[in-house]
DNA sequence: ATGAAAGCGCTAACAG
DNA sequence: CTGTTAGCGCTTTCAT
C-alpha cells in the first residue's frame, strides 16, 4: 500500500477546511452549503479521491464484504454457484471475497478464520469432502457472523441451507436407467461422510428397489473422480460384463468411466448405459453426450446470497432458519 | 460485523492492564516480563482472540492482499492461474481477492477501483476481451500499486508481464498440421485487439509461409467460442469440403467445431484434422481427444505472483520490468 | 517492566 | 453553516 493514496484530511488541508466539513459536503449533507458542496466535490473529482475502504469499515463496523467458502472454483457447478452470488452480492453493493480449499480441511479452517479476521459480514460456506469437524465454521457463529450453507451442508450446525434434491435426482437418474432397459446398474459414490454421497446412493438404492431389483453391495464402488476411475479401471473391466448400466454421483466420473469402458470394447449405450449427476458443458462435449441431471448452479448461489443478505439485513430478529430444497430436472441424451 | 469480537482493550480491562502492555506480550516483545506474557498470552488463547485485520491494515499501511482481476474462473487455464498464484501466495502470508471481469470492460473498471479502495499490495491482470481502455489500470499504478499482467496483457501500460509465446505456439501448431499432411488450413481466431489473438493469428500465418502455403483471408474467420461455433455451423459446413486442417485460437473452440463437422458427416482426422491451444481437460475428454499445444497455467499464475511479490518487496528499486515469455509445448493426441 | 498518547482515515455527536 | 472532538482496533514512540 503506497502513500499516493490522497485522503480526506489532505483536501480538507489543501482547501482550508475541516475534515467533517469535507465528509459532509462529499454526502451531500443538508447543513453544508452549496458553494462548499461545489468546491469539494469538483476537488475531489480533480484528484481523483476514493475513500479508504479499511478506515470505512472500521468506523462503520461493517464491511460489505461477504465470504465464500468453496471446494474448488474449477468445476463448472463451483463456478455457476458463484455467479449467481455476485450478481446479486454486485448488485447491492456487496463484495464477494472467494476462498477455494481445495477440498482440504485444514485449508478450510485457515480460510475460514481469516475471513472472521477481516470481519465479513457474512459466510457462505460448501464444506470440502475432507471436513469432518465443524468448529471453525462454528467459531464463525460464535462470533455474530451469519452463515448460510449450500450444496455440501452439515447437518450438526443449524442455520440456513440450500441444497438440491440429491435423493430424488438419483432417484430420477436411476429410474431413468431402468425405464430404458438397465436392471443391472453400478453406482460409482462419493464418501458417505458427504451428505450429498450419502443421499444420491440412497436415492440409487430407492429406485432399484421401487422397480423390484434386489441391490448388491458389490456395485457400489466408491469412486467419484475421473482419476480414482483410471485407478480402479481393472475393477471396472472385471465388472463390466455383469452390468447393463451405471450411474455415478458426477459427471466428470461418469465420463471417465465412458472413455475406459469403450477402450475396453463396450458399446455406449448399447452394452452399457451410463448417467451422472450435475450437467456442467463436459457433458455436451462427451462421446456419446451425457444423460444426466441438472443441478442449478446459479440459482443456488442466487438463493444462498439472497438467504444470507435477508440475515445481515435483519439482525435483531430471530426467524427460523430456512432449508431451501431445489429439484433437480432429467436431462437425457445419447449415453442412455 | 457483530459486536462479539473481543477486542485487545478488552482484555486490557479484563486483565487489568494497558493495551500496549496486551499488544507487545502477545508478539514477545523482549520489555516484558515472562509472567505477564503467559498471562497474557493464556487469556487470549482461551477467549479466543483474534486481531482485527482491519485496524491492522490501516495501522500498517498494507493489507497483506493481493487482487487478482481475471476474465473468467470458470476456464480451466484461469482456475490453473489462480493455483499457482494462491499457493504462493498463502506461503508468504498474502491473502487473494479475486475479481471476475465476465469479460466485461465496465465490471473491470468497477473491480479495479474496488481493489484500489481496498488498498491492495498488488494487483495481478489479465485483461478482458472487451478492454481498450487502460486508464483504470493506470490509476491503480498511479496510486502506486504494482501490477503484473499475466496471459491477456496490455502494450502500452509498462511493467512486469507474464506470457505463453502466443506466436512460437501457434506456430507449432499449424506446422504439426501441415506436418500430418493439411495444406487447406482454417484458423478460428480471437479479436485482434487481444495480443493472445494476433500473436496466435500471426503465428498461424508465419507457419504458412515457411511451408510456402499461400495464406488465404477467407480462411481466417473470428470465433474463439463455442456459442460462436455454432452460430456460424452453415459456413463452417460449406467451407468444409475445401479445407482439411484447423487451427482454432483455443480448445473449446476446437471441439465444437469437432462436433459440427461431426454431425456434417466429416472423418477427424480423416477428412480434416483439428489442433486446438491450451490443453485443458476438456481436451481429453473430447472425441477424438484433441491435439493441441500446452499452456502452462500454474506456471504462469506462480511466475507473475513472484514478479509482484519482488515489486512489492522492493518498492525502493526501480528494476527494470521484465516480460517472462513461457514456451508452449505440443500435446498430439488423435485428432491429427 | 509498564503506561499514556498519538495516529492510521474516516464519521458523527456535540458545539458554536 | 462549519469546526472540534472522540473513537473504531491496533501499534509505537516517548515517558516513567
Amino acid at each position: 500500500m503506497a502513500s499516493q493514496h490522497i485522503t480526506l484530511k489532505d483536501m480538507a488541508r489543501i482547501l482550508g477546511l475541516s475534515p467533517s466539513t469535507i465528509s459532509r459536503a462529499l454526502k451531500d449533507h443538508p447543513d453544508i452549503s452549496n458553494d462548499t458542496k461545489k468546491l469539494v466535490k469538483a476537488f475531489a473529482e480533480k484528484v481523483n479521491y476514493r475513500p479508504n475502504a479499511l478506515a470505512l469499515s472500521l468506523r462503520r463496523q461493517r464491511t460489505n464484504t461477504i465470504g465464500l467458502i468453496i471446494p474448488e472454483i474449477v468445476h463448472h457447478f463451483f463456478s455457476s454457484v458463484i455467479s449467481g452470488i455476485e450478481d446479486l452480492a454486485y448488485g447491492e453493493g456487496y463484495n464477494v471475497i472467494i476462498s477455494q480449499s481445495n477440498e482440504n480441511y485444514q485449508r478450510e479452517v485457515v480460510d475460514t478464520q481469516s475471513l472472521i479476521d477481516h470481519r465479513v459480514d457474512g459466510i457462505l460456506v460448501s464444506v470440502s469432502k475432507t471436513t469432518l469437524n465443524f468448529d471453525h465454521l462454528k467459531s464463525a457463529i460464535d462470533n455474530g457472523i451469519p452463515m448460510v450453507f449450500f450444496d455440501r451442508v452439515c447437518d450438526e450446525i443449524e442455520t440456513d441451507k440450500v441444497i438440491v434434491d440429491d435423493f430424488d435426482g438419483a432417484y430420477t437418474a436411476t429410474s431413468h436407467l431402468v425405464e430404458r432397459g438397465s436392471r443391472r446398474i453400478l453406482h460409482l459414490s462419493a464418501p458417505q461422510n458427504l451428505l450429498i454421497g450419502k443421499k444420491r446412493q440412497e436415492g440409487y438404492l430407492h429406485a432399484l428397489k421401487m422397480h423390484n431389483i434386489q441391490p448388491d453391495e458389490k456395485w457400489i464402488i466408491k469412486c467419484d473422480t475421473r482419476e480414482n476411475v483410471f485407478k480402479i479401471r481393472d475393477k471396472l473391466i472385471a465388472l463390466a460384463p455383469h452390468i447393463d448400466g451405471i450411474f455415478t454421483v458426477n459427471d466428470s466420473t461418469a465420463i471417465a468411466a465412458m472413455q475406459v469402458l469403450q477402450e475396453a470394447g463396450y458399446q455406449i449405450p448399447g452394452d452399457i448405459r451410463v448417467i451422472g449427476f450435475g450437467d456442467g458443458p463436459n457433458a455436451s462435449i462427451a462421446y456419446p453426450p451425457l444423460s444426466t441431471v441438472e443441478q442449478k448452479g446459479y440459482e443456488m448461489g442466487h438463493e444462498a446470497m439472497r438467504l444470507l443478505l435477508h440475515r445481515i439485513n435483519n439482525r435483531g430478529l430471530e426467524d427460523e432458519f430456512v432449508t431451501k430444497v431445489l429439484t433437480p430436472v432429467l436431462k437425457p441424451r445419447k449415453s442412455t
